[in-house]
Parts: C-alpha cells; structure tokens; sequence
RNA sequence: GGAUCUUUGGCUGAGUUGGUCGAAAGCACCGGUCUUGAAAACCGGCGAGGGUCACACCUCCCUGGGUUCGAAUCCCAGAGGGUCCA
C-alpha cells in the first residue's frame, strides 16, 4: 500500500508518478479526498468519545460520593446515540478509502524506462553468447519425451492441463538444481529457509497477492487458506507484525517451495511444454533491509541470481522492465531472461524486484531506528524457477541426436565424474 | 471427534467481587553515575497506531459480537495453544 499520508501532501507528485505506471489521476483523486473525509469522521468520533469517557468517569465518582445521577445518565445515554452514528460513518469511510487505496500499485522508481509494456523494457546487459548449433536445434518439449524426461499427458491425466510429471533424470535433474540452488545462494550469504506452501489471506495481503489477484490462486474453500503462487510470500510474511532490531538486518533468506498458479489470465500462451505450469518449483531469494540498503541488496540479488545462471552455462541477459510492465507490488524490478535455441530467443527465467516499503507497510514490518520504528524495505526475486531452468538446460545442451549433456557445475549433484 | 483449562506489552508474568489499568513485577533493551575498560551496584527511560508544533485526546490486553454510563475483567461465537478421554 502506498503512503497515504504522502498521498495527501504530495497529490500531484505522486500522481505524475503514478501515471507513468498507468494509474488513472480519477483513483488517486477519489482517494485522496476519501482521506480527508475520514480524517474529519474521526475528529468527530473521537471528540464525542472523549467526553462520553469522561462523564463515564465522572459517574463512578458520583456513585462513590453518593450523589443523584438521573441528570448525568440522561446526557451519557443521549451521547451514546451520537457515537454510534459518528462511528458508524467513520467505518464507511474506512472501508471505502480501504478498497480503493488497496488497488493503487506502488509507486515506480524515477529512474525506470517509461513504457507501456514487455516491448519497452530495456536491455542492461547480455552474459555469455548463446551456443551455435550446425543442426537445428528442437523446442524442450520434444526433448524432453525423447529423452523420456517429462511425461505432460500423463500430468493431466493425473490432474489437468499444464500440470506434468518427471521421471528419471528429468526427476533427478529438478532435484539436483534446486540443490546446486540453494548451496549457491547459501554461499552468497542468502540464509536457508523452509515455509509452509498454505497460508492465509493475512499474508497474501502483506504482499499485496490480495485482494486484486484473488482468481489466480489456488484457494482452500473449506478453510480459507491458500496455495502460494510464491515462496516470496510466506518468506516475506514471516516478519509481518514485528519490530525488528537494526542489527539484525538485513534479512536475506533463500526458499525452495512448489508454486501454484491459476495462470487465470494466460489462456493459449505456453499451452505446451513446461514454461507456463499450474504447479512448478521455484527457489527464491528473498530480503528484508533498511531503506538506505535495499538498492545495495538489490544488485546484491540480481548479481546472484546472473551468477548462478553463469555458472550453469546459460547465456542470458538482464532487463529493465519499463514502468508499465512492472508488477503491482514492484517499484523496480530486473529480470533475467534466458537464451533458448529451440524458440529463438530470450525468456524470463527470474524476476527481482524491490518493493521499498510498499509489502512493508501492509505487512507491518518495521525496525527499531533509535527511538523510532521505521518501514522496511523487502525485495524479492527468483534465484531461479527450476522448469524453466530445465527447459534451458535441455536446449542449450542439446546434441543433434537429441542428447543432453549436463552442465559441469550439477555433475557432483547427480553422481557425474 | 468429546471433556476441560488457557490466550495480557520483546519475553516471563500480575491483574477474574467491572471504574483511579495501557495495564504491577522481573528479565531484556536504551541513557547516566561508578570503573583504565567491562561486569556488578545504583538512578532514569522503555508497547503500538492515529492525532498535535508540542500537549490534549482517540484506539488496541487472540478475533468478532453482546451486556453496561463504564470491561483486560461478565456473557456468546470463532481461532490458536495445553491437558485428559477416544
């Protein structure tokens, strides 16, 4: 959620900001003046209660001496009515300001490319040069059932469309990545942490999944828990409601979970393969740090998550994603795309993003600055999602008969001499 | 699944005949005295959010309702934890 309070001072600079993200000025305007209403609700609940507290007290002290209270009595319960209805006003306020505050993304760097979509993010830098191939070289899919790998008819026989199942070394592989992971990100300082895959809408709110992305959940009706998309938001909600001291910052922390996806709104994009799965593992990295830190654990982030894919032999390049392709927790985001022979071209393998204190502030989490507690910052980012990670093994070590050789760096993972 | 107990500030833990309780005490933490330095001892401070220039003031003792002029304290429902039974 964004700065309310700054909203409110600040209205036209925010906005301008805000519009380079798509943001229509009619939302922030409604919200700001939402915020001024329930600012004056509360001064009139809050007048009213004080005075009823005190004839409230007054009445115990009447008692005590014995004095007649039919008068006083008379004016507390006609008070009463009165605070019901400023309360009653101040709520509706609440909730209003609430729904529609909630909808408003975070506010972009300034620094960002402006752009309407994918076509304008911008290009950092490229590492490694993608292989040449004097054969043609197949989509992973087709590999993937020659070498017998991964069985997708089998996934939705098991449960539906975009769901698969590995065998084999394509088993082994999944596993052997997410190993070679998290000892990597573990190396690179980032803590290992294990989280429940079910949480509640608590913590999908913290991270701001909800309430604007409720139908790409998978949710548990019977107990209102859900499957998370992300490890980033069990991580990230592990400190939701406290107080942290400074020194124990920052928290960088990596998580292999499985992820689950409705992938709502991606109808006929990647219907085949395993670039775009209901379920799918993913190791994350995520931080939390004080603000004057998160640009340095940023690079920090992005660094490590480039690194691992050099050091799997994955050509790939970073992107700058442009102000409107970026998410709606993000204030800045880089991702890393991954070279693929087989399509001809680079596709996102990792997504880091800081949000500043965007999750923070629904999260509450904050720090002890001195005297005073602050926001956070909380970055997340893929280390890397591990289909998709196979996918780019299979095809940038592909043989022409079909063969897949196996990077260097997973040979000790897979008992390779 | 049934019975019963429990849920308080960073932690431990008082507070259950309803009012002066945002809440004792201890620990932890911060500042000071002392010390070459540290520890100990002593003095002081120390929950959060909103509001204010600063006060005042409002809200919060698991959550949501209710009773009452007034609830951490009473009632109901729910969630979490413990113990016993199955």
């Amino acid at each position: 959620m964004i700065d309310l309070k700054q909203l409110q001072k600040d209205f036209d600079g925010i906005s301008i900001k805000l519009k380079r993200k798509g943001v229509d000025e009619k939302l922030l305007e409604k919200v700001k003046i939402k915020f001024e209403e329930l600012k004056e609700a509360k001064t009139v609940y809050e007048t009213l209660q004080a005075t009823q507290n005190a004839m409230s007290k007054e009445f115990g002290i009447y008692k005590r001496e014995g004095k007649d209270i039919s008068e006083l009595k008379a004016k507390v319960d006609e008070n009463k009515i009165h605070i019901a209805d400023a309360l009653e006003i101040q709520r509706l306020r609440q909730e209003e300001l609430e729904a529609l505050a909630m909808a408003i993304p975070n506010i972009p760097d300034d620094d960002l490319p402006n752009g309407k979509d994918e076509e304008d993010n911008v290009e950092i830098k490229k590492v490694l040069t993608p292989p040449k191939f004097n054969f043609t070289p197949k989509e992973h899919w087709e590999l993937a059932e020659q070498n017998g790998w991964i069985d997708f008819e089998r996934g939705v026989k098991l449960a539906t469309s975009r769901f698969s199942v590995s065998f084999g070394m394509g088993a082994r592989l999944e596993r052997a990545l997410i190993n070679f992971m998290l000892d990597f990100n573990r190396e690179y300082g980032f803590d290992e942490v294990s989280v429940p895959a079910l949480v509640n809408r608590r913590a999908l709110e913290g991270t701001g999944q909800l309430p604007k992305f409720e139908d790409d959940l998978y949710k548990i009706e019977s107990q209102e828990m859900f499957l998370i998309p992300t490890a980033e938001v069990p991580v990230t909600n592990l400190y939701q409601d406290e107080i942290l001291t400074e020194n124990e910052l920052p928290h960088k922390m990596t998580a292999y979970t499985s992820c689950f996806r409705k992938e709502a709104g991606a109808a006929g994009r990647d219907t085949r393969g395993m670039i775009r799965q209901h379920q799918f593992h993913k190791v994350e990295l995520v931080s939390i740090t004080k603000p004057e830190e998160s640009d340095r654990v940023f690079n920090e982030m992005v660094a490590c998550a480039s690194d691992l894919l050099t050091a799997l032999e994955l050509p790939h390049r970073l992107v700058s994603l442009c102000t409107g392709d970026l998410g709606f927790s993000a204030a800045k985001t880089v991702d890393l795309e991954v070279w693929l022979p087989g399509q001809n071209r680079y596709r996102e393998i990792s997504s880091i993003s800081n949000t500043r204190d965007f999750q923070a502030r629904r999260a509450k989490i904050r720090y002890k600055d001195g005297k005073k507690n602050r926001l956070v910052h909380t970055l997340n980012g893929s280390s890397l999602a591990v289909g998709r990670t196979i996918v780019a093994i299979m095809e940038n070590f592909q043989n022409e008969d079909g063969v897949i050789s196996i990077p260097k760096a997973l040979h000790p993972y897979l008992g390779i001499q």
